[in-house]
DNA sequence: GTTAAAATGGATGTCAACATCCAGTTAGGG
DNA sequence: CCCTAACTGGATGTTGACATCCATTTTAAC
């Protein structure tokens, strides 16, 4: 239901967020992330593109976050990558329809705005202050840095 | 985020529901829907395998549902297609985590939980019983049959 | 300046989702 | 028994998601 580059990308931003505002190389975020590190080269373009990321060159270089883990949200991140697409229209293209959904399309809207809801109400620093005991990323109890 | 596929199978269903407990033509179905007949032929087929409608051959044949709309939810239609994929165990394959996944995999999974319960939660008879202006399926206010 | 680290962008490959077409099979009606 | 309606299954085509590779560009450090 969520794509695979979504996935990547919520790793690859969890992970900066938890290093903030510490830059990181593609093969280190690859790694952490357990990532195909060719395609996590694509997946962070496109976060730098779409403004969630800065890349800085050369040695010492790298991605990190444009925003403080505590103004990014999961919201964010998966707009950037693949935004929820909404029914915002009849699907059908019927004109009597317009914005009034039908009873099938009303309910299936609603669904992903509830998506949408619980994923703009969630900050990175929120993720990363969990009590959960399975830490994001790390394969060990506890925070390893 | 709902593939076309699901999407087209719930107008199938939609339709069925609204005509049951009569049988349509494939040719039927396709054209109220607004679907590719040569591609609805095919979801129609998937969603016969997958017990939620009965076909017959033949003059006078066509698709129907196998059960009352009252006992027919969306949820039924969505995984008889492509299940909704619910995050069972941590995606990294981290052994640490197994079944008690972590901050940012527990909120998408509840996600994904609010989504199947709403879709739980919804008859194919309520869809059509909606006092929504908007009809499913029908451009002009009001059923026509 | 030279060198090495690191991101960039383009080319390419693979596969599943979406879509089409058709020969074959089933079944009702005359 | 034949004809026609209708579903069935297989083959095929198209496109975008996922993934890899590499030549090029930028930049810090020496």
């Amino acid at each position: 239901m969520l794509s695979q580059t979504v996935e990547y990308a919520l790793r690859a931003v969890v992970y900066l967020a938890d290093q903030s505002p510490a830059a990181r190389t593609t093969g280190q975020i690859a790694a952490a992330t357990k990532v195909p590190p060719a395609y996590m080269s694509k997946v962070l373009q496109g976060l730098c593109h779409a403004g969630i990321l800065r890349s800085q060159r050369g040695i010492g270089g790298g991605m990190s976050l444009v925003h403080l883990p505590e103004e990014l949200t999961i919201l964010d991140v998966v707009n950037a990558v693949e935004p929820i697409g909404r029914i915002e229209s009849c699907p059908l293209g019927l004109k009597a329809h317009g914005v009034q959904l039908c009873a099938l399309h009303r309910r299936l809207d609603n669904a992903l705005a509830t998506v949408e809801e619980a994923f703009r109400n969630t900050t990175l620093a929120e993720v990363l202050a969990d009590p959960n005991p399975s830490v994001p990323l790390c394969d060990l109890p506890g925070r390893a840095k």
